[in-house]
DNA sequence: TCAAAACGTTGACATACATCAACATTTTTC
DNA sequence: GAAAAATGTTGATGTATGTCAACGTTTTGA
């Protein structure tokens, strides 16, 4: 159950069998059915997940009413809606299990325990907030002054796995353009 | 010379006389011009630099070769090419003061030692961290689903200093829109 | 202080992409 | 396993905004 979790911790920074049952002792498992909300709107996030197995989506709506999806997270990852698990204000974002999935969640008060008292679990915190940002500012950068094409090139070669594991609806939503459109530019490609 | 530094490190954890001596001891005061680059394309970031007086710009250019503004840093504020800082890669953007200003730099391999040697100083670089990846993804995904319209009256709502401090030329890069449209929509809010 | 450069504004025009709709296909659910 | 719902595809059409150009104004730097 905790296997691919010490994996991740074990890959980042050097624990004693200890410390990562002590880390372990904090984690939940949650299995969720495809589509489940883990969080809604405007509600305060309490917990960080683990991916043991599934995908998790955060996402939210746009002014004009249209799904903007924002992140898809795999198994071996973590995932939470950081700006509202950072500051406990309400999430402007979902969280989703877009399949059935078999996550480890930890509570914040206990996330934060563990930062405060493992150094070398602060430097994970750490590495996730930097990588984190790292991560966003590419993604969301780099596609600035892409068209469809460019934008759809791009994805395949930096994410191959999102456009075969996720729906085209999705995967458009996360482009920023619609999905006829992402259809019409998949059909150019082949 | 410290004083607003020594304000801002106060403001945001305690620290003895002692401690904030030590901290500003690592920054050496620079003097730059209007338009001066702190960091070209490419160029690995060693400083954080903090902002005594002036504004510095993070900016980049798009695949279709138009300057893209992606940050504004005013007085009293920290700023830097993070991505970069963090990992040693090189920059994918620039750092400019667009008026000529006044900063205080630190080294990067500093900066690091007080983030461990200083529990307090490691709790600013959190909350850094942690601030900027909540206003960059706030700003950003708070422009999904605008028109050119709805953006401009955002910048004006949360960062009405941003029109006023910035060329149209920026402020419209920084929009993610051209210089005309800026210009028509403004006019139109008159 | 003045010439030169940069910038802001406005109009005409072009275009990538959204939207809508109709139909085909796949997936879900009971 | 069949009906229903969701999703993908393709075509026709509209529109917001980019681009280009011209011109007036402001800023700059020697």
């Amino acid at each position: 159950m905790f296997a691919t979790l010490t994996k991740f911790l074990d890959s980042k920074a050097s624990f004693s069998k200890d410390q990562l049952e002590e880390i372990c002792s904090f984690f939940s498992q949650i299995k969720t059915k495809r589509n489940q909300i883990l969080l809604g709107f405007e509600d305060v996030c309490k917990y960080y997940y683990f991916i043991n197995k599934g995908c998790v989506r955060l996402y939210t709506f746009t002014a004009d009413g249209n799904e903007s999806s924002r992140y898809f997270a795999f198994e071996g990852n973590f995932v939470t809606a950081l700006p509202s698990f950072i500051d406990q204000q309400p999430a402007e974002e979902f969280l989703q299990t877009i399949i059935s999935s078999e996550l480890l969640s930890i509570r914040r008060e206990d996330f934060y325990r563990l930062v405060k008292t493992l150094p070398a679990f602060a430097k994970i915190y750490t590495e996730i907030l930097e990588l984190g940002f790292i991560v966003a500012q590419k993604r969301i950068y780099g596609f600035q002054g892409f068209d469809a094409l460019e934008k759809v090139k791009w994805i395949i070669k930096h994410q191959p796995k999102l456009l075969i594991s996720v729906s085209n609806r999705m995967a458009a939503s996360y482009l920023g353009i619609a999905p006829a459109t992402l259809s019409r530019v998949k059909a150019k490609l082949n």
